[in-house]
DNA sequence: TTTAGCACTCTTCCTCCGGGAGTGCTAAAT
DNA sequence: ATTTAGCACTCCCGGAGGAAGAGTGCTAAA
């Protein structure tokens, strides 16, 4: 067992991480010892207490109360002790279908945020997802459409069903006719490209076309270098929120709850770690302290990435108070998540 | 003055009202009596307010506490009492400027939102937009794309610059030149019809197209009107949650901030409510137990349709605490409302 | 009809106190 | 050298009791 924690430690500290998640009460040293099956007395289990406090995986809120798993606990829990419970048939049951149902009849946006609103209730937590900058993904179609007297809209539809918008301003004189011609060849550059490959794509035929002059490429490779300039900040859903209103912990402390409804709110602080997710492929988790921000430090955040092939697509997870049940979460992230992954493999 | 409530009673009925907007707290007969210039003592306010109790206008939280406005309360002073809070250029300056910047570079969805968010923050409530079905709107431009190997995804761009998605099933042989011919046939019908009208529209067109054979426009037909066919629920959008949480009054009371941070998931709820401030066009007020459903008994909802040019496009408005500035929310809300149809009204 | 006066009601905020939970320390037991 | 029993101590929590304050309703006088 890593930083000198011994075996018989560690067992008490993932006994007090157990306790604490299903009660939200501290837990005293009376307690582990039952739970322990009395093969130490209550007194032993208060040295490893005091040597656990001192490392920091503990604390107590008050001299003479029990102790609660720090931060830095959970960590350690989370790290080395946790048994993944398995899921039970019911959830999988249903994730898999509201992930059919998606993925036959909605778009790409609408098939995430389903399935995201669904983990919301299994884990009695809030869900949260990011889509990727839609760069990395490859392109189905792409259409240019008239939005307006003097506005063209780019409308691209990824290979994963996502859907992506851009509006080019100040177009007046293109004709419906002359439209038609860019996109036919707008689409034959793009297929199976990124958009970051087509962007590289569209300048080059820009350089090369300025020789021959045709006056309409020219125009679709302006306006399509134009669109695919910059790339939008990418966005955050947080489904659920009234899901973790029923903690025991908020039944008082109002301060508490009101924190963590804040951090909900703290969009881009939650994106860049779904974000983290998802460049890393693995399943992350932030512990409040941990978080990069004061605001987040009261919620921990459970994130996976999920993928089309081989190519990021974004990533989904839990955000919910610190105390959660983490052998429950995890395991449902990552299966939400690989869900997400097979069901866009299927596109 | 209407309901036997006479001039007197009316006055110390929008002074309670007023003082319990302003300070969370029950309001007694000194205070009203103050307030009024002492004009009226208290013995005397104090049998105004019995028979402004006996009405329904007013409760007592327990005997010998002030007094608090029922939802009677507030309606009558919303009908007959209210002395609108004439803007202040500030906001008006930065409603102003978020919709320049909005109707400049954004889709109407994001430009509504913009202005959605701002709007919250500006009446220190949560705000809540709906967009309409979109069946009323006049299209700009339609165009069929290629989503997957056997889905077509058809997008409609509204005048409003509104864009609409429906995926179309099971389409695996048609061709991108098909498409394109597609695409040039349906813009040619669709240019501005609405939706609706569209639907009506093909389905002749359809019938028509059965005795000559022409595959290709048969199947433009037959795709329009499949995709045409269904119209989404629509949506309901809550922004700016976390403003409400500051107010006094859940200070201690928990369980009524988890009352409202519930309501605002009562999305259909919601949804209704702010669909008939649409399809009034007027602004429209619903107070805490007025509302349809037990779970909005504590929040109170004013809204106001946006159109373009006549036609309605959606409804925005501001949802929180019964106890709300209705002096200041109503006007604020109806400007932001005519802000979003003059907006409109320059696509 | 209004108002001053007054008794009455309730909440709120102290403080005090006992019970309980849990700890840390020490000394004995293994 | 560990483990454990015993014990004193600390701190929270809940209830009791009481004083202060706010506000009311009623009555009788202006």
């Amino acid at each position: 067992m890593a930083f000198g924690v011994d075996e018989r430690a560690a067992q008490v500290l993932r006994h007090i991480v157990e306790d604490y998640v299903a009660t939200a009460e501290p837990v005293g040293s009376r307690t582990v010892s039952k739970k322990m099956g009395q093969a130490l007395s209550p007194a032993t289990i208060r040295n490893i207490m005091a040597d656990l406090e001192e490392m920091g995986f503990l604390a107590q809120p008050h001299t003479s109360a029990g102790r609660i798993p720090t931060g830095a606990g959970f960590r350690f829990y989370i790290d080395h002790l946790l048994l993944r419970r398995s899921l039970v048939q019911g959830e999988v049951d249903r994730l898999n279908q509201a992930a059919q149902e998606g993925v036959g009849n909605a778009s790409a946006d609408e098939l995430v945020r389903q399935v995201s609103r669904l983990l919301a209730n299994l884990a009695c937590q809030a869900s949260v997802v990011i889509v990727s900058r839609p760069d990395e993904q490859r392109l189905r179609s792409v259409s240019l459409m008239r939005a307006s007297a003097d506005k063209i809209l780019l409308v691209a539809v990824m290979q994963s069903g996502y859907v992506q918008h851009r509006l080019i301003e100040g177009e007046p004189d293109v004709t419906a006719d002359e439209l038609e011609k860019i996109n036919a060849y707008l689409n034959g550059l793009a297929e199976g490209l990124t958009l970051a490959a087509l962007r590289v794509r569209v300048r080059a035929e820009l350089r090369r076309e300025k020789a021959r002059y045709d006056r309409v490429m020219h125009r679709a490779l302006a306006m399509g270098a134009r669109a695919l300039a910059d790339s939008g900040p990418g966005e955050v859903f947080v489904e659920g929120r009234a899901n973790i209103l029923d903690q025991p912990e908020f039944a008082e402390d109002v301060q508490r709850l009101k924190r963590v409804l804040r951090a909900f709110e703290e969009k881009s602080v939650i994106f860049r770690l779904l974000d983290r997710a998802m460049a890393s492929q693995a399943i992350q988790v932030s512990i409040g302290p941990e978080n990069p921000v004061e605001e987040l430090g009261d919620v921990s955040v459970v994130a996976s990435g999920y993928r089309q092939g081989p190519s990021a697509m974004g990533s989904i997870g839990l955000i919910g108070p610190v105390r959660m049940d983490y052998s429950r979460v995890i395991p449902l992230v990552e299966y939400t998540a690989n869900l997400l992954t097979t069901m866009f493999g299927q596109r």
